[in-house]
DNA sequence: TGCGCCCTATGACAGCCGTCATGATACTGA
DNA sequence: TCAGTATCATGACGGCTGTCATAGGGCGCA
């Protein structure tokens, strides 16, 4: 089953705002990224652009907690180190593989149009629950306490989210690198338990 | 000494950076906000709308470079996790007070326009090495040995801009105060030796 | 006085933006 | 066959964008 349009233009639009920002996303780079048939636009999305980046948002916040289930299942031995090391090399892999043009787009949300649309800003709230949500839960699978596991969630989400920053303007991978070796030692450090539950 | 037109634009730039991003940042609103003579504009800055930008990136970038030796001023004991807590309070400060309107300008100037234009995306990059050096500098004089000072300055600039973005889309500074507790103490551990240097 | 330079003023330009009005087509179900 | 709804096509609108051409003040200096 091929996606239809609709689902092709939020698609193109979170793929259009990492790469351009928001604001200098036009609604007719949209359908042409998409192959889309312009007219679609009003039909699909009445709300105009503001709905469109929003589902774009939701789209990428669902899809990055996703990732961190996919990142679990090729672990044999789950921990916090392995997993955010997983993260950090998807981004990697991707600087290495197609460039640095493109980055987040929950964070080109945020910095673009956090100020002028509250809807998205809520949008881009959502997408970061989102993917805080799986990691948080990973965590607490391998041992660590609820509590802990929420904070360290989002030290690792904060911490990818400042290196895939300045890997992009740096054009190197090297931040992203550190601050998954930096970071390691201390999330393993919050494992209290060690025998692994088999939950889900 | 008041500053003249070409500094409050460029400041003025930065400004509306942090809360629209930069593409919708007009040179018209800049110079509204700036109070400053409009043709003013392609006599200062012949390069454009990207030449402002660029300058802005360069301000904001020494700017966040000369508040780590300003921190830094203001302990008596100076601990890598106070410095970081320090970097921290400063934006948790602004949001409470001002809003969670700007975030940082340098992101903006990442996400925003990286990919359009290559010599904004060095300004960025410089402007990072700009803010990472003194912070690097500071470690070290606190102790860190070389090495791991400079991959701790990339690890707490990541976990800073990262948490700046959460803290922006929900609206709550909790993102920034807890990145701020988890890494201290792995801050800390950095330290090796106990003798104060009074370099500089 | 007058030349020359720094700064400012103003208006126009082409281009893109998001939105909307209007109408054609296609498919669905009775 | 006909009605109705889903989808798409097209062109226009006002507004904003960055850039530029052109010219006007203001001041120092010879």
């Amino acid at each position: 089953m091929t996606p239809g349009p609709r689902e092709r233009m939020v698609f193109s639009t979170a793929q259009l705002m990492r790469r351009d920002g928001v604001t200098a996303t036009g609604l007719r780079h949209v359908v042409a990224h998409a192959e889309a048939p312009r007219g679609s636009l009003q039909h699909y999305f009445p709300g105009g652009k503001e709905q469109l980046v929003n589902e774009a948002v939701g789209w990428a916040g669902r899809y990055a907690g996703s990732r961190i289930d996919r990142f679990l299942a090729g672990m044999s031995r789950p921990a916090p180190s392995k997993l955010f090391a997983a993260m950090a090399r998807q981004w990697t892999d991707e600087f290495r593989t197609v460039g640095f043009g493109q980055g987040c787009p929950v964070a080109a949300a945020t910095v673009d149009s956090s100020s002028s649309a509250e809807s998205t800003r809520a949008a881009v709230a959502d997408a970061f629950a989102a993917w805080r949500g799986p990691v948080a839960r990973a965590l607490a699978d391998m041992g660590v306490p609820a509590r802990k596991a929420a904070a360290a969630a989002t030290l690792m989400i904060s911490a990818l989210e400042g290196a895939i920053l300045i890997a992009r303007a740096e054009q190197d991978v090297r931040a992203l690198t550190t601050v998954a070796r930096e970071l390691g030692p201390l999330l393993d450090s919050y494992v209290t338990r060690t025998d692994r539950s088999m939950s889900g």
